[in-house]
DNA sequence: AGTTATACATACTATAGGGTAAGTACTTGT
DNA sequence: ACAAGTACTTACCCTATAGTATGTATAACT
């Protein structure tokens, strides 16, 4: 992680430190504000689209569709959706996107310290966190 | 979680549900592309700006320094600067940054393994990774 | 003189992400 | 008829982030 590239084009260059770099790799597949908080969402087991949506109250319908879609495109959850009208979908994630625990999980451990450190506490405390009861 | 809110202001929304969520807390403060990879960088140690530029040989300095100090500015990392020409300075975690170590080193355990399992291999092997030994 | 080192700042432009509003399709209930 | 449920799609606009180019200041070296 301390080559220099040479100034190739952006694009070879973001390649390579993606090979270079665990994080990047990481990044390019949820960087971002939404993935993480999907992903978070999906631990605690398969959701339909309305229950994810009820979850993550602050997302837009456009912005959620969005991100779930590039989710299931980096093959971090699967969509099934039963031949049925009202459409019923349900999202669940992958096996790597369940590999993705231990970061989430480490993500909220480090929030409820911070924010303890800082006088704010969560409405819930950590064992109701989606995975909390295998950690 | 699974709480709705009323539809007050975006900004009351995004506060209320950054209560409820650990990841949304998260996100606030390192989300997006190059912040982890920034405190990645650093969990080996203090780091002069010119190192981490050449850590991280796709960032350009504009998005460097502001990334930079939107983390000083969330108390994850310390700018220090000697009141020399030409310019020394340095970059270290916080305590609070420290914090984060879990999360990143989930991170990078798991692209490790995605990349594995994609045929894909990183360039160093884990045990070179910022923080590892600590492991 | 020009170059190099160091760590930025600024102006302008381009790209990406997000928001709002309206719409789609079908069924069921009032 | 309208409303509600379900899970999207599309058009347009705005905001945020990122990229490119140029510049700053000082000292030391060629």
């Amino acid at each position: 992680m301390t080559t220099i590239k040479e100034n190739s084009t952006i694009q070879a260059n973001k390649r390579s430190a993606f090979e270079e770099c665990p994080v990047t790799y990481v990044m390019e597949k949820i960087g971002g504000y939404w993935k993480p908080i999907i992903l978070f969402q999906l631990l605690s087991g398969p959701k339909r689209y309305s229950d994810l949506k009820k979850g993550i109250p602050d997302i837009t319908e456009k912005v959620l569709i969005q991100q779930l879609k590039q989710l299931e495109a980096e093959n971090l959850l699967i969509r099934e959706a039963k031949p049925v009208v009202p459409p019923h979908v349900t999202y669940s994630l992958t096996k790597a996107g369940m590999g993705l625990k231990q970061v989430l999980y480490a993500m909220a451990v480090w929030a409820v310290e911070d924010s303890v450190e800082h006088g704010a506490t969560f409405r819930r405390n950590l064992q109701h966190f989606p995975g909390s009861e295998e950690a």
